[in-house]
DNA sequence: CGAACGCTTGACACTCTTCAAGACATGTGG
DNA sequence: CCACATGTCTTGAAGAGTGTCAAGCGTTCG
């Protein structure tokens, strides 16, 4: 407690001040929410950073992860591969997300760096051993891991029942919500699709070329406007909400009204 | 330690036998294999008991849930009504399954009794008191949820680029694997599956008329054998699997072969 | 310059949804 | 007992939306 009223300013998990930390705006799931100045110094001498070059393999399913900790930068995705060749991708790893789970020893899935990816943590062993010891952060860690799979659950309604335009507008409402400060959520925002129309088809269970079509089709309606191949501006995300929340425009709806 | 080898035959958690434990075939993921004796004591005044019609709803989402537990009997659904009329099912509570979230006041979702459904556990508030005092009963409680975020994860899978058919195998199977004992895996095994078709549709993301086509559709071809209209005769569980996992019998597949 | 890669676009086939009608089972009231 | 209503399930026909296959464009990199 007054250690960290005396040096309130810094971050002790960071060594640096916390306005140098490259994911203070959007970590709100990482470890920089869950570890404290006060749990650090047993897990000092465990710190581990990795970095990754984009398309590597950051772990495969069966394998141990590297550590548990935070991507500080770069996208990354979390997907398991069928039996015969499609692949799924269940959740985009982006900046300030929780990387890892506390007394897993190995992933039940791949992931992979979609970018460069720059990771921070801990040794999984020494956290889960110094883990056990906190309850304060073991119920931190516990609310993450529920917001993941509530988000999860969500997802699967983001996917469910929907058209392909559907679920690439609310894949892009997501990304906005993201990568825009929530003071310019009414106006003009840009987005960065970061991911190829492959990979945006692996993740929303489309194929790349419906991908392509779509993205063109909403641009030719004015929803969206091309910056570079992979980033677009939003001129109305309201818009863009309405219609990837059943804005049918009247014909062509894959859901169905209940009621009369 | 010594209690616990006293009276290694009872379970106080229910306060009979294990033999009497209703759940005790499928409870892996339950609060039974969380508590434990020594769990238990400062809890002994704070057990919820509770159950449910069909249909009854017991809790809606941004509601508290009546208790953190265990589904003792009965079938229950976790699911969201999207902005129209549009439901989609992202659990089915079985019997053994968890029931509640530690440290969270609110749902997220909507849970629904499709059949009459018998829960039992303990009010939110004392859990939690209790459960940040004992590190321990954390660690288990994180294993199931970080079991049910793979799970989610995993369903994301099942629902994704996949035919209807093929998402109906893969429900199918993880109930016949889920009802039968796996001894009985390759023998013909039977497959009770409760819900309507209607409410099998919101699990699957289709219409109720597509299930009913295609659960006919494999009764014609001999996969499955109609018992009542909820059940069904699996003759060959491992001919399920193959359909589920890709078997497309040559044209229409929706799955896209990656390689030459 | 050619190869590799990502992206776009077209034509066609197929699955699924949609709308509609009817079958079957169950329960209620006359 | 029948008529009737209700809810669940089945089945048919038509159209919309995607998948599939194929060809071509643009950029990058050796």
């Amino acid at each position: 407690m007054r250690k960290r009223a005396i040096r309130a300013e810094r971050n002790t998990f960071t060594g640096k001040t916390v306005a140098d930390c490259p994911t203070r705006g959007a970590c709100r799931r990482g470890l920089c929410i869950c570890v404290t100045d006060e749990d650090l110094d047993p897990l000092r001498h465990h710190e581990v950073r990795r970095s990754y070059v984009p398309g590597e393999r950051i772990a495969l399913s069966g394998q141990p992860l590297p550590c548990i900790g935070t991507v500080e930068s770069g996208i990354a995705t979390i997907s398991r591969t069928q039996d015969r060749g499609t692949r799924q991708i269940v959740r985009l790893l982006q900046p300030g997300d929780l990387l890892g789970r506390p007394w897993r020893r190995a992933s039940r899935f791949d992931l992979e760096a979609v970018t460069r990816v720059e990771i921070r943590g801990f040794a999984p062993g020494a956290f889960d051993q110094f883990l056990s010891q906190s309850p304060e952060l073991q119920a931190r860690m516990m609310r993450i891991v529920q917001r993941d799979l509530d988000d999860a659950r969500a997802w699967l309604g983001i996917l469910g029942r929907r058209t392909a335009r559907q679920k690439l507008a609310g894949f892009l409402v997501h990304l906005a919500l993201r990568q825009n400060t929530p003071s310019s959520k009414r106006d003009t925002c840009v987005v960065d699709l970061t991911l190829s129309r492959e990979q945006l088809a692996d993740l929303l269970s489309l194929t790349f070329e419906t991908v392509s079509r779509h993205l063109n089709g909403m641009t030719r309606d004015r929803i969206l406007r091309p910056v570079t191949r992979r980033v677009f501006e939003v001129p109305d995300l309201q818009a863009l909400v309405r219609l990837a929340n059943q804005d049918t425009g009247g014909a062509g709806c894959r859901t169905r009204v209940s009621g009369p």
